[in-house]
DNA sequence: TAACTTAGTTTATTGGATAGACAAACTAAG
DNA sequence: CTTAGTTTGTCTATCCAATAAACTAAGTTA
């Protein structure tokens, strides 16, 4: 067979996944409610509530308030049926989290990485894992997949294509995990792991077309368009850290010239801060916090870049939102101006009015927490395609 | 009712529109090719197939070739039982095309825009669409709707907000026409329509992920992201001539500085030639015909910068191909060398491997194939949902 | 207590897809 | 020219999910 064809089974799958759907969001349902605001039938919602009910999936609370009428039964669903590994693996650590299945952390860890050769890592990583793995209560679902941020280019089959803070090439990080645990892996770039983590459990609740813009060592970006995640033709969609803002400016590594990321990114701040003599970004913000000019000045100076990159993506991409993350935005404080400042300057008239700039809320824990999520909606999709 | 629920009604839309799908691209059909391709059952495709003849979407066209068996009758789509309006309304020109259902020119018009005021400029444009109107056959269900392309930023209500080169402001173009023709109108940007044409009937046939760079006076993109056109949250993405390249270069009149269409439009070929002594492109491409090296120069220049704003889209994008359209494609001999070249050197290698650069093959058609094909796609979706 | 409300289930019906039987129309071999 | 085998397309009985409507359960209000 070739096409999906729509047959019953579909039917049953669809209104399934709806009456889920509602009780994710709902939280405390009755079946009555569901019926009224989806608009599927009563006895068609009692149904496949039941199902949902011998799936595990959810379970009746107790009985609700009523208004002059028999009290509805309240419905929930079961977060603690399964249960979500999220991995950021970084250039110099490790950070894991166990997650019920609304996301809610039940554990995390973090580690530095201590040798950055792929077998090295790896091993640690799986200790990390393992780790976490222990540490979930029993379930029916029990750990219900794996998956991880790296900061690199993967392909569709989850490999590492390049990694070149991490100096990895052609690691094949999901087949590895995939053999080690016999679970669910998914493998992305860190900064499509944080737009969906924020998207979900951050700053962009609620937000359908939004940019997230991870500004770390270098930058990447995460594109969510119609609520999900863009990856382009090949897997590998939103390197905007080499867009281009001075045609003929500095040579990147890249092979091109003028990229984003060498004059906005952390490097570009920590090798003009190195004339100063401060040597991370942590010193630069207590000197920051302390008011000295200078320091103020280089913020002053990235926040610039970084709204000109900005303005570029709010031409091209028309977002509802962009959302700054990752370790700059700890920088907010003396970014947060001058990066809208700039926008507003630069951008569109027409794009600008209903534009949001916001920064990360779940701060380091974005493409972990984004892990997770990728690992519960996979999670999902398999559940409802039974 | 909030959600779009499922029920049989759905079920049989989706296999009305799988076997009409298999029928537009397979040409001649029998009922049991689709069967079989299709995975559906043949009782239910026979049934479907008479509710499509029964609509007058689909007809017998005679008998085929049979292998030792019964013969069998081969179905051909209609394309002639209604038919389509593609504009495209330019800064100089009105250019219209009658179109069958599957897109085929049955009449073309084109004439320059005498008054560019508004209420003029859509007289002139109501007498290209009368007269085209009357140019169509009878048929079945006749005109089914009116696409328009327009250079300038239009809203979801078909409302355009700006059209710098028009000098036009809140123009309700959907609606005007809507309540002149009671037909079904769509309204959309230039670049958008010409990613479409080209999508459906020019270079970009079978492509997923394709981004199509109208270049002219000014630059405008369409984005093509799994197969459809995405338009950002308020119907107004792509603005990507705006997109800086230059971040202190010169200032544009949209607020922001070294915008790509400040260096690579037939407006920055222009102003560069003028000091040479040509006034239009026509005699630049004259000139280039005759090799003369001043001109062959300019062309390079902007083919640079051509393939620096490309190899950006590239990095962002990961798109399967980039076609470059408009009136600047007519240069493409001289063009196509050193944009590939500049995109090669720029974009990252992971990206370029499975890269198209295409140039339009409809030329100054794409916008207004693109305008047809809406139309012809929403008759369908129309057809679909009943 | 009676009258009314609301929640959730049961029952009969509807409509679309399907498998399998079947008739029609053909090819090819003897 | 017959006969066997093949392919097409239709017909029929059945299945299944959703639904409306009737019904049961369990409350509130006057």
């Amino acid at each position: 067979m070739t096409t999906p064809t729509g047959d019953q089974a579909l039917i049953k799958r669809i209104n399934t996944a709806i009456v889920l759907e509602f009780i994710l969001r709902g939280a405390p349902l009755s079946r009555a409610q569901i019926s009224e605001q989806s608009g599927l039938n009563k006895a068609t919602v009692s149904s496949l509530v039941q199902d949902l009910i011998d799936g595990h999936l959810v379970e009746e609370i107790g009985t609700g308030k009523s208004s002059g009428g028999r009290k509805p039964v309240m419905l929930e669903f079961i977060a603690t049926s399964g249960y979500a590994i999220g991995i950021d693996l970084g250039v110099n650590y490790i950070r894991g989290v166990l997650t019920d299945l609304r996301g809610t952390i039940i554990a995390e860890r973090t580690s530095s990485l201590r040798d950055p050769e792929p077998a090295a890592a790896f091993e640690q990583l799986c200790g990390c894992i393992e780790a976490l793995v222990a540490e979930a209560p029993d379930s029916p679902f029990g750990v219900v997949g794996i998956g991880v941020g790296v900061p690199g280019l993967v392909d569709d089959s989850g490999s590492i294509l390049f990694a070149p803070n991490l100096k990895w090439r052609d690691v094949p990080l999901q087949r590895w995990l995939t053999e080690r645990f016999s679970l669910p892996v998914t493998i992305d770039n860190e900064a499509n792991m944080g737009a969906l983590g924020e998207q979900k459990y951050g700053a962009g609740r609620t937000i359908n077309h939004l940019i997230y813009v991870s500004v770390g060592i270098g930058i990447g970006t995460g594109l969510i368009l119609q609520k999900s995640l863009y990856k382009g033709a090949s897997g590998f969609s939103g390197e905007m850290g080499h867009l281009s803002i001075e045609a003929h400016g500095k040579s990147c590594t890249c092979g091109n010239r003028g990229c984003w990321e060498m004059y906005a990114s952390e490097q570009a701040l920590l090798e003009q801060a190195a004339v100063l003599g401060f040597e991370d970004l942590e010193a630069l913000l207590d000197a920051a916090a302390a008011e000295q000019p200078e320091v103020l000045e280089l913020f002053a100076s990235i926040g610039e870049y970084l709204g000109i990159g900005i303005a570029n993506i709010v031409n091209m991409f028309n977002p509802d939102a962009v959302i700054i993350g990752n370790r700059m935005s700890q920088a907010r404080p003396w970014l947060e101006n001058i990066v809208r400042q700039t926008v507003v300057q630069r951008a569109i008239g027409f794009h600008l009015r209903n534009v949001q700039l916001l920064f990360a809320e779940l701060g380091e824990r974005s493409s972990m927490m984004g892990a997770a999520e990728m690992t519960i909606s996979g999670f999902f999709s398999r559940v409802k395609a039974t």
